[in-house]
RNA sequence: GGAUAGGUGGCUGAGUGGUCUAAAGCAACAGUCUUGAAAACUGUCGUCCGCGCAAGUGGACCGUGAGUUCGAAUCUCACCCUAUCCGCCA
């Protein structure tokens, strides 16, 4: 959510931001029905003071004075009812709208419409070259034992996987050593862990900017709440209404939770293996930090960064991408991806996303601090992907492996793993 | 799922229809006193929106939403949440 009156002041470069989004809203139509809402306000508000001024004088009237105070006031009411009435209907379309007006990309993103759009800013890491025929992850797990998606979809239905023997040891394995990365205390990460409800209340997800949009991309509860898709959601909940002490800040948080994704508009796509499922596990870091353009592109960079040293130090070659207006939610200022390259589809694949959105989610969720003055500021909000799984596996198994189908650990998993390699 | 009690400012807590703008205490901040601190005393002390250069001024907010009334923290209804007990349960 922006500001009204930011949105008054700027309403070109709010404008403008939408386009470069690709988001179809016209601020005039707004600033026209904010207009509205101010006059019928303004108007309430003089006859109310109308009101409050007379019914203190009627205590103390006399009977005659008394009896036409009060036939004065019905009228009043009257009249105020009528503007109430349209007052709540444009207060509803007034809401609606703002709901809907996207945060403004940073000046750095570039132009474009989908993911195919965004820009490439850094390589790391040797891709493998294979004297031997690679197989894809479906193959190779199934044969090493890791996974079962035969009796997945038995179970599950569409999507559905069991991880199974060295293909759940590893998964802790990976959870171990990204507690340890990111969520020890003695390292520079210094994220506190956190482990968070997924289920979470619809008002968390517009809180976030994940709705209003496609409620269909959430599993619901039989009570209305939601299955939330990422950590963020709660994580970000997790302070709202509240006014955080400045000295706590930067709040850096490490959040652990199943994420579940309908992928309601994704049927088509990747259908084999485990790029695209219902239900998978992440680790996600999140921050809140005051209220500074600067503290917050740092911070974004900081967590990106982590993301990058953790797949660095997997030894798993990939891409960072900074995502273009199109590929960008409504709250996000700016965004990049980290995509691990998976050799059999000789393509590179997202596994983490690092985005920062000034005050668009904490006006919402109206979270808040006091800044060194005494005045009360919007935070500021930040996350990025810690690591995914299983996703990260695809990768993981398909670059470390060996010719006789077997699957070299990453050296930093392989005392989580007890072993060197998955046979 | 059942029963009971509740939701008032940063916290505790009074307030059941009109005598102003929600009592009091605690905490916080500033000052006096003190070598310094504590104590004591004095003062300040909510948020959001509108108008105004400003001093100021108008409105809203007592869990949320609706209703009754000239007037609601107070009455009515619905919902949400919390606590305790019972039941069920990994």
């Amino acid at each position: 959510m922006l500001d009204i009156k930011f949105i008054r002041e700027n309403k070109e470069v709010v404008q403008a931001g939408a386009k470069k989004k690709h988001v179809n809203i016209n601020i005039d139509d707004l600033i026209v029905l904010d207009d509205k809402r101010k006059e019928i306000l303004s108007s309430i508000e003089k006859k109310r003071a109308e009101q409050n001024l007379i019914s203190e004088k009627i205590p103390t009237a006399t009977p005659e004075e008394r009896q036409k105070m009060i036939d004065d006031m019905k009228v009043v009411k009257e009249s105020m009812q009528k503007e109430e009435e349209s007052l709540k209907e444009i207060m509803k379309n007034w809401q609606d709208a703002m709901l809907h007006v996207p945060n403004i990309p940073d000046m750095s993103v570039p132009d474009g419409d989908t993911d195919k759009d965004n820009k490439e800013i850094k390589v790391w890491g040797e891709k493998p070259v294979f004297n031997f025929e690679p197989k894809d992850h479906v193959e190779l797990m199934t044969k090493l034992g890791m996974v079962d998606f035969e009796r997945g979809a038995k179970v599950h239905g569409f999507r559905g996987y069991f991880l199974t023997g060295d293909g759940a040891r590893l998964s802790f394995a990976i959870w171990q050593y990204a507690m340890e990365f990111f969520g020890d205390n003695k390292t520079s990460k210094n994220f506190i862990p956190v482990i968070s409800p997924a289920i979470v209340r619809k008002v968390s997800l517009y809180g976030t900017g994940h709705l209003p949009g496609d409620v269909e991309d959430f599993y619901m509860t039989q009570d209305g709440d939601a299955l939330a898709g990422t950590a963020e959601v709660p994580l970000m909940a997790m302070h709202s209404e509240e006014v955080l002490d400045l000295k706590s800040l930067p709040k850096r948080y490490l959040g652990f939770s199943p994420c579940y994704r309908r992928e309601a508009g994704a049927h088509s796509k990747d259908v084999k293996g485990l790029i695209r499922v219902h239900e998978f596990y992440k680790f996600e870091q999140l921050i809140l930090c005051e209220a500074s353009h600067e503290v917050s592109v740092a911070f974004h960079e900081e967590i990106n960064r982590n993301t990058e040293e953790f797949i660095e130090s997997l030894g798993i070659p990939y891409h960072t991408v900074l995502n273009c207006g199109g590929d960008l939610g409504l709250g996000q200022v700016k965004k990049y991806d980290v995509e691990l390259w998976v050799p059999k589809e000789n393509t590179y694949r997202e596994i983490s996303s690092a985005s920062y959105f000034h005050d668009f989610q904490t006006r919402r969720l109206n979270i808040r601090y006091k800044d060194a003055e005494g005045k009360l500021r919007y935070a500021h909000s930040l996350n990025c992907t810690a690591i995914p799984t299983p996703r990260i596996l695809v990768s993981l198994v398909e670059n470390y492996q060996q010719a006789d189908g077997s699957v070299k650990l990453p050296e930093v998993l392989q005392k989580y793993m007890g072993k060197d390699s998955i046979k």
